[in-house]
DNA sequence: CGAAAGCCATCTCATAACATGATAGTTACT
DNA sequence: AGTAACTATCATGTTATGAGATGGCTTTCG
């Protein structure tokens, strides 16, 4: 059974000719009947009386219900991918606690506004998982710090971070090595991006072997900081949105370690669906980022 | 976009392979590989990662959900057409009010036990109408009296009737001319086949002109006799399986008038639906007929 | 009743599409 | 690096398809 058998199976059914059906799909009256012919084979009944005018048997009667169902779903499938605009089915999305907490919403409430068909399926986690998730294809994309280093993605700078040092207290310059050694570093749990940062800075203080308390949410984590458990470091904007809730404050870091940039993570365009296109264009939409590629590297 | 293609489309997306998909659809591996990519470029975009294993990109991921409702309604429609049992849908079928009073509901509900996913829609009306129903396609199938003269159907012999004379009280013998032209004839409304019966009947008595009362169902018929309105005609059965509730009377007519047979009018085997081809099962079942053809005649 | 018009089935032919098998190129794994 | 498994590409024979012309059938109109 074909497609077009069936494209020309509805045409006649409706204009009740042969001829007419060919006409409206372009084609000439013996195609019809051949394509009809061998429909009428397959499904070893007769599906249209010829007496005359082309009426439907009871047969065809029957076929029209799947017919429609079957035509139906392609033109869907074919509008949604041919058509430009319009986006439908799961948008599965990753991001980190900070990206997800702080940029995401008005992103994804404009998306959602103009593509409400499309169901929006967010996941937060480290950088290290998102990246597990982008490549077993669990998602279709990601919001990670810095760049994706193990296979040949497609990468949208989208947001710059500038990374700050918070504690309960204010503080006027870093704290001393007996300070760290003293208290206890807060970060989200293994893979995220931001801990790699401090240790490489607390590294380059001589610091190798500090107390790591993970966290899974922004929350719980900013909540230990006020109470004193230790420092932790989270985006400058992340902390100033969170001042009004909590006594936190924060010191800026030195600009090498500093400044993070968030990329949307995605596989290469080409591969994108409609949903996921839409996705994109919303969010150069929303940002003025530039547009690189990350390499494969073993 | 062929249908071929998106089975080869889903068993990739299943089995995670080329390989494996083409052995699933006993074909080649070159053969699910050109398939793909026409799908590819038809729809824009590329629908599965070469990258080892064949997994779905975001694309594909999108054209599964639209592959399997297109495959899904192909699937039953083969079924429905190809697999002897089962039938779903709608039947719609007419019969005489006295046939549907009598003889349908054993039949149909014999039927709808067997199959339930049938819809069956009824259109009761006097044979000349159920005639036409049938001849514009309307309906599937009709009870009539006597065989069809205006085409070529299928007809089948369901049940035979012997019609008597009713009338309010009883008859030892015809009523006199008199007797006839001091009262109604009570008949369906134009087109009932019993009703030329009697005006058969009461033509060899020499009479051509008598009243006629219309109705449109027997029970307020069979009310009328009773209140001595005028006599009518209808099958024995039928009468008495009205006697308990109605006081009427019958008298049994000439042979030659008195036998009615009822037929199942479809038309010509072939261009039955599945669940035409089950009612006419479920009917042969029901009655040990004959089956003979009408011819068409101008 | 007969002629004409419409409509569908059938046939042929040229072209396009397809399935196949062999081969080359890629990637992942050891 | 070498191997195994997988996919892309190519050449080829076959099949399927679409277009046009023709003929038979039915309906319609004079």
């Amino acid at each position: 059974m074909q497609l077009k058998s069936l494209r020309l199976f509805m045409a006649v059914a409706e204009t009740g000719s042969f001829v007419a059906a060919s006409q409206r799909l372009h084609t000439v009256q013996s195609n019809v009947t051949a394509h009809i012919k061998k429909l009428e084979e397959e499904l070893g009944a007769q599906l249209i009386h010829r007496n005359g005018q082309a009426r439907l048997t009871s047969a065809g009667y029957a076929l029209v219900e799947y017919a429609t169902r079957i035509l139906v779903a392609h033109d869907e499938a074919l509008d949604l991918f041919t058509r430009d605009q319009g986006a439908c089915g799961r948008l599965r999305i990753g991001a980190m606690e900070t990206t997800m907490a702080l940029r995401l919403p008005p992103i994804l409430a404009a998306y959602h506004t103009a593509y409400p068909e499309v169901d929006i399926t967010l996941t937060t986690g480290p950088t290290a998982e998102l990246t597990e998730l982008l490549r077993a294809g669990e998602v279709e994309g990601v919001f990670v710090a810095g760049r994706l280093e193990h296979h040949r993605y497609h990468l949208l700078n989208v947001f710059s971070e500038q990374l700050v040092l918070v504690g309960p207290k204010p503080m006027s310059s870093m704290p001393s090595s007996e300070q760290w050694l003293a208290s206890t570093f807060l970060a989200f749990r293994q893979g995220c991006s931001y801990r790699q940062r401090i240790e490489l800075l607390l590294a380059s203080y001589g610091i190798n072997a500090i107390r790591i308390f993970e966290f899974g949410t922004l929350d719980a984590m900013l909540g230990c900081v006020v109470a004193g458990m230790g420092y932790t470091v989270l985006p400058l904007a992340t902390v100033q949105a969170h001042q009004q809730r909590f006594d936190i404050h924060y010191l800026e870091l030195p600009k090498p370690i500093a400044d993070v940039d968030t990329y949307f993570a995605t596989t290469e365009p080409g591969t994108w669906s409609p949903a996921l296109s839409r996705f994109i264009d919303t969010l150069n939409d929303s940002v003025s980022a530039g547009c690189v590629y990350g390499r494969a590297q073993s």
